[in-house]
RNA sequence: GCUGGAGUGGCGGAAUUGGUAUACGCGCAUGGCUUAGGACCAUGUUCCCGCAAGGGAUUGAGAGUUCAAGUCUCUCCUCCAGCACCA
């Protein structure tokens, strides 16, 4: 009997297939199980042995989570916008769609060639428009709160691929894909502002289940560092110059201060005979390249600008020098020299013979004399020259001086981050247009706020009258009307005081509402019922306790009100949810130590409207500048740009001539004048689309969550099958009331694997898409993935890295031809540890294929007769081996896993060769039931072989194997082998007699022998004896199960 | 430079809380089958001494703790990954 592959493999995947057994049901009742790996990218080189690694892993899990009885989802899909397909189209001359059509013809041919268990039936296309018309409405969320803006600003040029890099695409200062070295070029470019999640997206890591690793990236490159600005006044200018720095405590010895650059007035204060020099020096730094700026041991250049500045603490003079070590987007773009502390500081201090000054000892008692500077990472060190700090130990002084500048007004504590907001244009074709366009008339429109002021306020009190001065100035028609009788409101009187001013707002207007003015704003939209662009409710009074009309009206407050008055105002008839649908954007605003309006009563809230604490001593927000409120409030600022309407989604990519991108930086679309030309879909006048498109990150930043629901065409999904797959614990806590001290809410992809290359980019963009969502109430959880995991790299055979230039590329298509998908399969989960880099081995294959050879072989060999004698030390091995096994997939441990397969699998050929003379009368000894255990536990690994030898086994349509109960459906749908607890454990061990720590003989004793019977065995055993013979036993160490040491004298 | 991780046969790699180092596979050797080769089967295979019995050494190097260390502690070396003129 011979095992075909080519046949075989192609008749179970039909079969899978027909039968739809992996196609995941919406809401069942069995427990959910999300196994996601990352989607590839379709080139056009096809599949590469990498994935199936990846695959195979999470395929293993998911269809032993089937046989575990989960109804499991183990999606599909294509990440197909992007470059490579982009050149490539550009090189041929024929059209991107085209070319990624074929190519995911090819790889969904080669992915079902491997016998995953995906449901296809759920596969998207990121560059389909029923998959992009989503991704563009997201992007639109973004824009309408606020997150998405446009921005001039220096970008990374690659002149090579002639498109805008992010920073996360700029590999020691050249092109992560070409290795072009990068260029700067000013440009507009549309950005999403991470920055404001950096903090969300750091505690958002306590709450996951990633692998370490993981979890370090990300903390790195969001990169949070907590120091404090501090000024120094310019010596004869009103100008003062801000540092950033997380070392206070060195500021004793700093003796100078470094401008980058890019500093803002850095040549306006150089004094006259420097003048020159400091305007050759900026412009030459200037034209240095990035790169060349960023290399490590870079002798130190730099112009002094006859300036001084004063350090404040000791009122010593310190020069003024501008260098292009300090970089302008670093902290304040500004550097406080301190040498004998910083080595960059030492380095310049040498070169330009400035003092350096020891302000810090090390406990090791190193000397004042500087040699080389101590690092900035310092950990610990005593306080000299310092003044008032002296002799406090580094930590504690930087404490002190913190609160002392900040007492003085000299600095102020501020939160820096490495992460910088994320460039999201690309000028270029085959990417998901941005769906806005540019409308001059609306730009110039004034938008129109309304500030409406709380319980016992006026247009004079509070900080309202403030507001409204700042909004004017920015250029917004403010209406601020002081509502009648404030401290005895009616509420008709007030609606009646509102309706009229709101009438006229419209998409782009604003109404800000402060407690129970926030409370009247949620009334007036309800009545209104007409869209309006952003309400912000600040402390708005809706939690109020129910309150007894009988009792109130007795409060002098409420003199001369009515019931009405009394229930709109104070009960909870108000409906978040009905005023919600009336806004674009709804934030709620509170402080924590606000005395009317308790933190813990926010769970009234629904979701969809997103919260903003300003901790702080806020209370009620009696103060006369809310400088934090009007930031927020400026954002909803309109730009002129004008967010497409949902129904005129999905804004699809028209067909273009050319695909090459040109120099001055345009996508190819902005040659498409008549495309370009359009209407603004607000005020009906000219406008022209935006040419620009996503980064190919946008796509993958939430697929995930459509493969949920894939075929919606009214939702980007429905939040109940969101809820069904990325629930948690399925608390309604967690799905319709947010609560901001909750850490926890433990849903999203159950198990993530991908490549440890994604971790920084891929995973950071996608939790902060799925966290903005989530804020806006559109997804269940938090945090998008409970689990990550990741791969090791396949090597080539070389130990180098697989590339075409170095010609070492493993082709899967050539190994399933010659091997089979099983074998490729077992190969790649038997090569070494799953998380770790492996070279490519063709001669392993062949022990693979000799494996599962054998296990097909055996089957032949099964015993027609039932009678068996047991072999109890056979059984015991099934057993340890089925717990090993679901153990070890558990660890994704799969090496281990096969090998104690393999060894179950030699134990049981060697049962039925060994004793041919009693064959017989014992039959061949192999029990079929310890064979289908085996087929079960090996059917993850190698399904198509298996799942024939199961066929045969019980189905009577297939002799001569048909032993048993005749057809039991599939071995997919089998439950998954259980082990008895008792028989893992041997009754029978091999007791080591040690002495002095030595092995010196081993002997059979029962699992459970004693410590006095193990002794026994041991004083009694000859080889033993001659090592302990004629000397003092001082101790006999007995390690029950394992081992007996005799310890003697000397 | 900083932060993680890792160094085990000829090779890929196994070893719960410290408790039989080298599982499993590759390769190699010997034998069987074969005209031959391949495939397959059997046996052996960490290294050194030895015909064998047996003994000794051994987890990057060196020290330490312990009855017992691949595993714990210290010093050093090498490799891999991430970060890096980040103030």
């Amino acid at each position: 009997m011979k095992y075909h592959h080519r046949e075989i493999e192609k008749k179970w995947q039909k079969i899978w297939e027909e039968r739809g057994v992996f196609a995941a049901k919406d809401f069942s009742k069995r427990p959910k199980f999300y196994a996601l790996i990352e989607f590839p990218y379709p080139s056009g080189e096809g599949l590469h042995v990498g994935h199936p690694r990846s695959y195979t892993a999470m395929d293993i899990i998911a269809r032993k989570r089937r046989m575990e009885g989960y109804n499991v989802l183990y999606p599909i899909g294509f990440d197909s916008f992007g470059l490579p397909t982009e050149n490539y189209a550009i090189k041929t001359g024929r059209p991107p769609a085209e070319i990624t059509k074929e190519n995911i013809a090819t790889f969904t041919k080669q992915l079902k060639m491997l016998g995953f268990s995906f449901d296809w039936s759920r596969a998207v296309t990121t560059s389909d428009p029923s998959y992009y018309k989503w991704t563009q409405w997201l992007f639109l969320q973004f824009f309408k709160h606020g997150l998405a803006y446009k921005k001039k600003m220096a970008i990374n040029w690659c002149p090579k691929d002639k498109i805008g890099l992010a920073n996360e695409e700029v590999v020691d200062g050249a092109c992560e894909r070409c290795g072009t070295p990068v260029e700067k070029r000013e440009k507009e470019q549309w950005m999403l502002a991470i920055t404001k999640y950096a903090d969300k997206l750091l505690e958002g890591l306590k709450e996951v289940d990633y692998i370490e690793r993981a979890k370090v990236q990300q903390e790195n490159w969001i990169g949070r560092k907590e120091g404090i600005n501090i000024e120094y006044q310019v010596i004869g200018s009103d100008k003062k110059i801000v540092c950033f720095t997380t070392r206070p405590d060195t500021n004793f010895g700093a003796t100078f201060v470094v401008l980058g650059p890019e500093y803002p007035f850095a040549l306006e204060l150089s004094t006259p005979e420097y003048k020159k020099e400091v305007k050759a020096y900026i412009e030459g730094a200037k034209k240095t390249a990035e790169a060349e700026r960023l290399v490590e041991g870079r002798e130190k250049t730099g112009v002094f600008t006859g300036a001084y500045c004063v350090n404040n603490l000791n009122g010593e003079k310190m020069p003024i020098w501008i260098s292009d070590y300090v970089l302008g987007y670093v902290g304040t773009g500004a550097v406080v020299g301190v040498p004998g502390h910083d080595i960059r500081d030492f380095e310049f201090a040498k070169k330009f013979k400035i003092q350096i000054k020891r302000v810090v000892v090390g406990s090791d008692g190193d000397t004042l004399e500087i040699t080389k500077s101590e690092q900035v990472q310092e950990e610990k060190g005593t306080m000299i020259n310092s003044g008032f700090l002296d002799g406090m130990d580094i930590h504690a002084a930087t404490k002190k001086i913190m609160d002392y500048l900040e007492e003085k007004g000299w600095g102020k504590r501020v939160v820096n981050y490495k992460l910088r907001d994320w460039v999201f244009s690309r000028q270029r074709y085959w990417g998901e247009p941005i769906p806005l366009v540019f409308c001059e008339a609306c730009k110039g429109k004034k938008q129109k706020v309304l500030l409406i002021h709380g319980f016992e306020g006026s247009a004079e009190s509070n900080w309202f009258p403030w507001m409204k001065q700042e909004l004017e100035k920015q250029g917004f028609e403010v209406f601020l009307p002081t509502l009648p009788n404030s401290s005895h409101p009616k509420f008709e009187e007030w609606m009646a005081a509102l309706e009229p001013i709101a009438k006229r707002f419209g998409e782009d207007d604003i109404i800000v509402g402060h407690s129970l003015g926030g409370r009247s704003a949620l009334h007036l939209l309800s009545r209104l019922k007409k869209r309006i662009g952003h309400v912000y409710l600040i402390a708005p009074a809706v939690w109020a306790k129910p309150l007894n009309w009988n009792e109130v009206k007795k409060d002098p407050n409420w003199e001369g009100s009515d019931v009405d008055t009394f229930h709109m105002f104070h009960d909870h008839a108000v409906s978040w949810e009905d005023a919600g649908q009336y806004a674009n954007s709804k934030t709620v605003i509170f402080s924590p130590d606000d005395p009317f309006i308790p933190t813990q009563d926010h769970s009234t809230i629904p979701q969809g409207w997103c919260i903003n604490v300003f901790s702080g001593s806020y209370g009620h927000f009696d103060r006369p500048e809310y400088p934090e409120l009007l930031e927020l409030v400026a954002v909803s600022k309109s730009s002129g740009w004008i967010p497409l309407p949902e129904d005129q989604l999905p804004l699809t990519l028209p067909e273009v001539e050319k695909h090459q991108p040109t120099d001055t930086g345009e996508s190819p679309l902005a040659a498409m004048t008549e495309w370009v030309k359009t209407k603004c879909p607000q005020c009906g006048g000219e406008a022209r689309r935006e040419t620009d498109t996503m980064p190919n990150w946008a796509g993958s930043s939430w697929y995930f969550l459509r493969y949920c629901d894939p075929h919606n065409d009214k939702e980007f999904t429905a939040m109940d099958k969101l809820k069904y797959w990325m629930g948690g614990g399925g608390s309604d806590h967690v799905t319709h009331a947010r609560d901001m001290v909750t850490k926890s809410c433990g849903g999203g992809v159950d198990w993530y694997n991908g490549g440890m290359e994604h971790t920084v980019l891929h995973l950071l963009y996608s939790r902060f898409w799925n966290q903005f969502l989530y804020d806006i109430g559109l997804v269940p959880t938090r945090e998008p993935y409970k689990k990550r995991t990741s791969h090791g790299l396949i090597l080539a055979e070389d130990g180098e890295k697989m590339s075409k230039s170095r010609g070492n590329v493993v082709n899967p298509n050539e190994i399933v031809e010659k091997y089979g998908a099983d074998v490729l399969r077992v190969y790649e989960m038997f090569m070494g540890p799953f998380d770790q880099a492996v070279p490519w081995s063709t001669k392993s294959i062949a022990g693979v294929q000799r494996f599962l050879e054998k296990v097909w072989q055996l089957a032949s060999r099964l015993d027609q007769n039932k009678q068996i004698p047991q072999s109890k030390q056979l059984e015991r091995l099934v057993h340890k081996t089925t717990k090993k096994v679901t153990e070890d997939i558990e660890a994704m441990k799969f090496n281990t896993a096969i090998a104690v397969m393999m060894t179950l699998m030699n134990e049981l050929s060697s049962q039925s060769t060994v004793h041919p003379s009693t064959k017989a009368e014992l039959g061949t000894g192999l029990r079929s039931t310890q064979y289908e255990t085996l087929l079960q536990l090996l059917h993850p690994f190698a399904p198509h072989m298996t799942e024939e030898l199961w066929e045969r086994l019980h189905n009577p349509s297939q002799p001569p194997l048909n032993l048993r109960r005749g057809d039991v459906g599939l071995l997919c749908q089998q439950p998954w082998p259980k082990w008895n607890p008792e028989l893992v454990k041997d009754e029978e061990i091999e007791l080591v007699i040690q002495v002095n720590g030595r092995v010196r003989d081993r002997v059979s004793a029962p699992a459970d022998i004693s410590h006095d019977q193990a002794e026994v065995l041991a004083f009694q055993n000859k080889k033993a004896a001659k090592w302990f013979h004629g000397k003092e036993v001082k101790d006999v160490v007995f390690v029950k199960g394992k081992l007996i040491n005799i310890v003697t004298a000397n």
